[in-house]
DNA sequence: TTGTACGCGTTATCAG
DNA sequence: CTGATAACGCGTACAA
């Protein structure tokens, strides 16, 4: 019952009469170790309890299977969904993760970059903070060849990777989808231009209207950073408009927003989408339950997940070539539902 | 530009001909450590970049700074917002988190568990899945007194602490709000008996009834997963009685499953809550969006996370001692909303 | 205030 | 197939 130390591979050699690196050796099944010793090993550890030292083991071995996964939030369904997807393809090839939030802030995200270098993790899977402008604070990393992997909110980098989705034609498809509903005054409620992801789709409105012979007005671009509280405040700007000067299409690049703009206008009495067809962005479950259905861009977490998680495990592996392609997109498709049907 | 070693101590040390082991206490500010030789040590540690090497130091202190997550599932409402609240309050205490999911697996919490616990955790924090009967498969833990903390779904164990909301409470003031609206046959929508959180809740509504002198019968307590499709099933299983034999109220254990059981019954032609006034649990966001908007109960994940990880730190610390309760009760407050408002 | 010497538990290397 | 030994990078008695 003297249940105080931890049991060693010692404990289990001396046990047996046997050598500690023999030991060592079958308990991972090594096939250089004599089958009737490995299975007196396995019961051994079993009999004494034992648990394997995994910080000791990487000290030795240098490789930690653990993977680092830094995010500006945990909370948002879209998130939540791809840490999903990560820990699922992970788990699944023998890797750990080891989560943090830099909760938007770039000192945040500093701050646990050095965490997760300083606990040696095999990989970093990141997509950045809203206002993070470049990325010195992951140059350890790529110094030691630490395989980076940026997913979502991305940064050009030679030697890493992006996972992403066609932002800009996804939003290029939203807007057409609008335009041909007969839109012509679509408003965009976007996020900060910083980031890729709001930059695209953000371009891809504006080509669309272009190519469309629409006119962009800048005041018709509204940045936020895409809440709840946003989607209000933009209703509350477009209710502020005398009605001639209102939208007529509303695109907001998550659902989030648009499905909160969409509670306040028809508070105010506006009709979706007869008065103002809306389009989200993520097909976030909010979609498929506000009335009318939001049209939406369907944006699965869970897949950009483990594409990126099995991709940098492939590489650690020497499976494939990390650096051989710089970014993987997904496909992003358009759903469109009742919210922007002014037509049949 | 030879980058491919290591950065340890013993550079440092070379480097400023001095001792490794001035270096070591002089990287963590020891007051015994001249303060000019600390100064010359920072200096030097960043002159070379050197990062600390995590587990080397582990395996020395036999503390990694670490806690345990493991959660039925990383995706839902409730389970990011408390993973979001705990890396918030183990950030803030230098501690940090690996995180794992079960899938609602048994064999898979266990392999998850063991792993934590080779990683030397210095704390679990737990949500059972759906279908575990025991936690035997906990024990290394409560061996080696590693504290464990149980949330939300929990099994009672002495060596351990609960963080819990008062489900039993929380679901009978639910029913009673409903009686109080004129329900007088409700129907409850749960989950799996062996989780506390489902039975409390299925015992607090039983038990309502009980007081009001309502009759309850079997085929009023269904049994799900509390999927969307559960919700869906519900629905068209009310459908599918005849009108008289249909009930006038709906409890549903979680918002989701109400909230697909809603737009089936409306697609129906059903009135909520005139036919049919239903809440639900969890106060996700999904609540506020359906039409009517869905009463439901105040169920913080955020808090949740905050408390068990604030109380996990403070016992490991010393500060608390994480026995002397066995269990924290967190409030969570009924939320009324137009879907169960018969009258007024 | 600083240095010496050793151990944490594992794995790699080399020899047999 | 197995054993002896050193090393991974750090922390800490103990001594100076």
């Amino acid at each position: 019952m003297a249940d105080d130390k931890e049991v060693t591979i010692y404990d289990i050699a001396e046990y047996l009469q046997i050598s500690a690196a023999t030991v060592s050796r079958g308990l991972k099944n090594s096939t250089s170790v004599n089958k009737h010793t490995r299975k007196k090993i396995a019961d051994a550890a079993i009999a004494l309890g034992y648990q394997s030292n995994t910080f000791a083991s990487s000290l030795r071995s240098k490789s930690t299977n653990t993977l680092g996964v830094l995010v500006p939030r945990l909370n948002s369904y879209f998130m939540s969904s791809a840490l999903a997807g990560m820990e699922k393809a992970a788990n699944l090839h023998g890797y750990h993760l080891i989560i943090a939030q830099s909760l938007e802030d770039v000192k945040k995200e500093k701050v646990n970059a050095a965490t997760m270098f300083n606990k040696r993790v095999d990989g970093l899977l990141i997509s950045l903070a809203y206002d993070t402008q470049d990325i010195e604070h992951l140059e350890p990393f790529f110094k030691r060849k630490i395989p980076v992997v940026f997913f979502d909110r991305v940064h050009p980098h030679n030697d890493s990777i992006s996972v992403v989705i066609d932002n800009y034609a996804a939003a290029y498809n939203v807007t057409q989808h609008l335009i041909d509903q007969g839109c012509k005054r679509i408003m965009h409620l976007g996020g900060n231009l910083l980031r890729n992801v709001y930059n695209d789709r953000f371009n891809g409105y504006r080509q669309a209207l272009k190519d469309n012979n629409l006119p962009f007005q800048d005041k018709w671009h509204l940045v936020s950073t895409l809440s709840e509280k946003a989607g209000d405040a933009a209703a509350r700007h477009i209710l502020s408009l005398p009605p001639a000067k209102r939208p007529d299409g509303l695109f907001a690049a998550n659902d989030t927003a648009a499905v909160h703009g969409m509670i306040a206008l028809q508070a105010a009495g506006l009709r979706i989408p007869q008065d103002l067809a809306v389009a989200g962005f993520n097909n976030d479950p909010i979609s498929k339950i506000i009335a009318p259905n939001l049209t939406t861009v369907d944006y699965s977490g869970d897949n950009m997940g483990i594409t990126a998680v099995t991709n940098l495990i492939n590489h650690l592996k020497g499976i494939s070539d990390l650096y051989s392609t710089n970014s993987i997109t997904l496909r992003a498709d358009l759903i469109v539902r009742a919210s922007s049907l002014k037509k049949g």
